[in-house]
DNA sequence: ATCAAGTCTGAAACTTGTTCTAGATTAGCG
DNA sequence: CGCTAATCTAGAACAAGTTTCAGACTTGAT
């Protein structure tokens, strides 16, 4: 078929450089279903279940092209995670945080994203898993998360869009640890080692560092 | 059976719940060898070049006979850790941090800690990925290893062992958080997205909580 | 000394992630 | 339209974690 002409690239590698050549449709119609699948697997199994062979399978691709866009599992399960938290953020834009201080907002805007994947915990696991298990050749994927992360914890503080005030190195600081403490305290819970409330309890503990970190009264709504 | 009598266990299972029973020495140095291995292997090339067949084999040991002591790769590798952590904290207990206030010892002992770690580089990867790797059949063993972080935790801030003060709720979710921050920080370093520098202040960041939940003048020395 | 139960060994088999190959399709282009 | 390069497919092949099995060896008890 002469259709879907222009717009392409010939070579087009998905895998390599994030988004090194755009995609034709039917490419990005292919990695729509992968990723589709791969959640869909994650959701029901967790890790383990999001077997190659099967988000194949059930993408209607050959395994093969699985690992043209997709270079190991750990690539896929990040790449599931980009696009959720993508979601994430556009459903908490929506509804942004209503607390007092910029800890609190932090605190319940985790909090909300906590309880979202209470609701599918497989799909948590298999993203968090692949997330933390990733080596060095995943690291711009990853980074990437963090970075979506940071900016989802900046924009409930108040110092996403406006551009008003850069944050201070102090509050960066803050922040990345407050990613640490988000990510593994989700391992602790994934892996049945802490309860729901303990997260709780350490997410708003972790948040308290935000207001020991204010430079001045930018926190007070 | 009213066997199994004296020193010895017949139906010694290494693997299963923890030290369920006593080994003999012979199995006592086994282990002892397949530890020793791991430790050597993952010290050159980290946790992908841990292979169980090659740990048999340079532990003298049959392949079905390392799993028997230790029934997953992850059960391997965080054995190996616990076996670390305990050297550190009885190298630790002999120098004890010299910070004003409990924030800075705990930092200092952190610092320590991870000044050994980058001696070690690939065992540290090994490790620590294992670690937030595990899933929930591994729980108990992670969990010993998150009871020794906290022992050499408390015991830098000086909540050791004297049993003068229980820490409070407060201070034991700040201690969880400085964990969750440390392990975190830890895998950024060593995949390679975090410096150095980056853990160092994170570290002095998340520490800064511990006077936060202060209960009175007990961080002063 | 002998026995029963439990352990260890060596080797093969199985599983799932990853790589490779030959041939069919598709895309861009003159 | 017809060519060429890139992509996709089906399927085999390979690697490392894990399981399984038959037989040799140990251990503690009779």
């Amino acid at each position: 078929m002469a259709a879907d002409a222009k717009v392409e690239a010939r070579t087009a590698r998905p895998g390599s450089p994030p988004p090194s050549a755009p995609l034709t449709e039917r490419q990005e119609a292919r990695r729509r279903r992968i990723l589709h699948a791969s959640a869909q697997l994650a959701a029901r199994g967790g890790f383990d279940a999001v077997q190659m062979r099967e988000v194949a399978e059930s993408s209607q691709v050959a395994l093969g092209t699985l690992y043209r866009y997709f270079p190991s599992k750990v690539h896929l399960l990040v790449a599931t995670m980009q696009d959720q938290l993508e979601h994430m953020h556009g459903t908490l834009r929506k509804k942004p945080p209503t607390g007092e201080t910029a800890a609190e907002r932090v605190a319940e805007t985790l909090m909300r994203a906590f309880r979202a994947l209470q609701r599918e915990p497989h799909l948590a696991d298999a993203m968090v898993r692949a997330l933390t298990f990733a080596d060095r050749s995943v690291s711009p994927e990853v980074d990437q998360v963090s970075r979506q992360t940071t900016a989802i914890i900046l924009d409930s503080m108040g110092l996403g869009e406006p551009g008003a005030g850069h944050p201070t190195p102090e509050q960066l600081s803050a922040v990345r640890v407050i990613e640490h403490t988000w990510h593994s305290a989700l391992i602790t819970w994934l892996s049945g080692r802490a309860s729901i409330a303990q997260v709780k309890i350490d997410i708003e503990t972790v948040c308290r560092l935000i207001d020991l970190t204010d430079p001045s009264g930018t926190a007070e709504r």
